[in-house]
DNA sequence: TGGAATATTTTTGGATCCAAATGACACTAG
DNA sequence: CTAGTGTCATTTGGATCCAAAAATATTCCA
């Protein structure tokens, strides 16, 4: 049997909290924690440790499960506690099909409004994309990537979605990172999907970004079917 | 200046919490009497006058409105208190493109699966919308009309997000129905919606519910341009 | 030795209490 | 008469305490 350390190890924490923002300081440190999976999927995160770990009492954790809870990261059982919300291939396959329909939109509606400093700053992100190996500013510079891309669309209320699902993929990101080193390929679709869209091809660059977004599901998928996970899976 | 009763007082409760479901019995209360507009947008929600009515202590109140928060139906402010989120123009806009994009590809997955009993079910709905005139109960017909439509879209995730901006919509609707008597228009997209489904046409029907969502946000645009909401909107 | 029933322990949810912050009101000074 | 300042009341956020529910461990009996 593999060694549990306690998933809380992984959590850092600053000092001590201001008191008064006790409750905003620790959801945003639990989701970000989740989200680029130093907490992984399925821990059982108990009220008394956070509060432990954070030096405040129970009550502002609780109120942060909740609000993490409500954006679905986790599930919180009656007297058994908040569970990272599982990653299931069915998911996966459910939030990347949402993820083209949100993101083509956004995309048809940003690429024709795009500004030239949009532009280089997306392309900023693909160079420091090109020499980062920290999986975790991966994460964050491919969601960046992409939310430059859209950043000009104007329906805010769609911005949110297409954020929400981008946050939701860092999570599997990570693993894929890991697994296998995706990496090349998917910087040689971000110089071209950058491509299309400062030549204002509307229709080129949503086709780019399909084609981009189908490729990550599939790994996603095979890498869910391997043996590891399976396996992992069978012994929860 | 008018009369400003308590908007708590249409809240009305059935009696003693049963005590362990505090949270989620005032949650629903309030969501409920939020998104059917017994509580106006604007009014702040005091934690001690919530807990008086149920008769409970300030602590599953404070969860509730916390949860009501991070669904974006009210702005909890500091000291100020929990504010029923405003319905602003710019918002009706973009949700109603929002919906147009979400309730297509959810009708396009939908139509080629539903079975005879859900297009019997929608059928019942619209004969019950035929006779009913409290708002509250048609917003919850043409909620549910709509699912049924939508409900064998094999992506549950979807089906969330239309979901929940159906619940927006119901804000909006009371305000459609109590301005102007649009209830027969709408029976007559219905039945047209239905028909096309039915008939397993999914061009038509998606067609058929664009032109519907395009006259409700046309409508409401209306109705929020209108002299009485301007002078309302100034007062606050 | 195995299973079931019970007791203990763990953990969450609600109540009460206290502190900090903000807004309102009144009072004073110019 | 107005503007600025200071105090007070209101309200939210955090801490602590208590009760209820569930998981686990232990013990007893077959």
């Amino acid at each position: 049997m593999t060694q549990k350390p306690n998933p809380l190890s992984r959590i850092k924490v600053n000092g001590p909290i201001p008191a008064h923002m006790a409750r905003s300081v620790i959801e945003e440190t639990l989701r970000a924690a989740i989200l680029d999976g130093r907490i992984p999927c399925g821990a059982a995160l108990r009220q008394q440790d956070l509060a432990d770990l954070f030096g405040v009492s129970r009550m502002p954790v609780r109120e942060a499960l909740r609000q993490l809870e409500a954006q679905s990261l986790l599930n919180v059982v009656a007297h058994k506690g908040a569970v990272v919300a599982p990653l299931v291939q069915g998911d996966a396959v459910e939030t990347y099909a949402l993820r083209i329909l949100l993101e083509s939109e956004a995309l048809r509606l940003s690429v024709p409004l795009l500004r030239e400093e949009d532009l280089e700053e997306a392309a900023r992100y693909i160079d420091e994309l090109e020499t980062e190996s920290d999986y975790t500013e991966i994460g964050r510079l491919n969601r960046l990537f992409h939310m430059t891309l859209y950043s000009q669309a104007p329906n805010r209320r769609l911005l949110k979605l297409v954020e929400d699902g981008l946050n939701e993929e860092e999570r599997f990101l990570r693993f894929n990172l890991e697994a296998m080193g995706l990496g090349k390929l998917s910087q040689d679709d971000h110089k071209a999907l950058l491509q299309a869209a400062a030549e204002r091809d509307v229709e080129r660059s949503v086709k780019l970004l399909e084609h981009h977004l189908n490729r990550g599901v599939e790994v996603i998928t095979r890498y869910l079917n391997s043996p590891e996970v399976q396996a992992r899976n069978r012994s929860k």
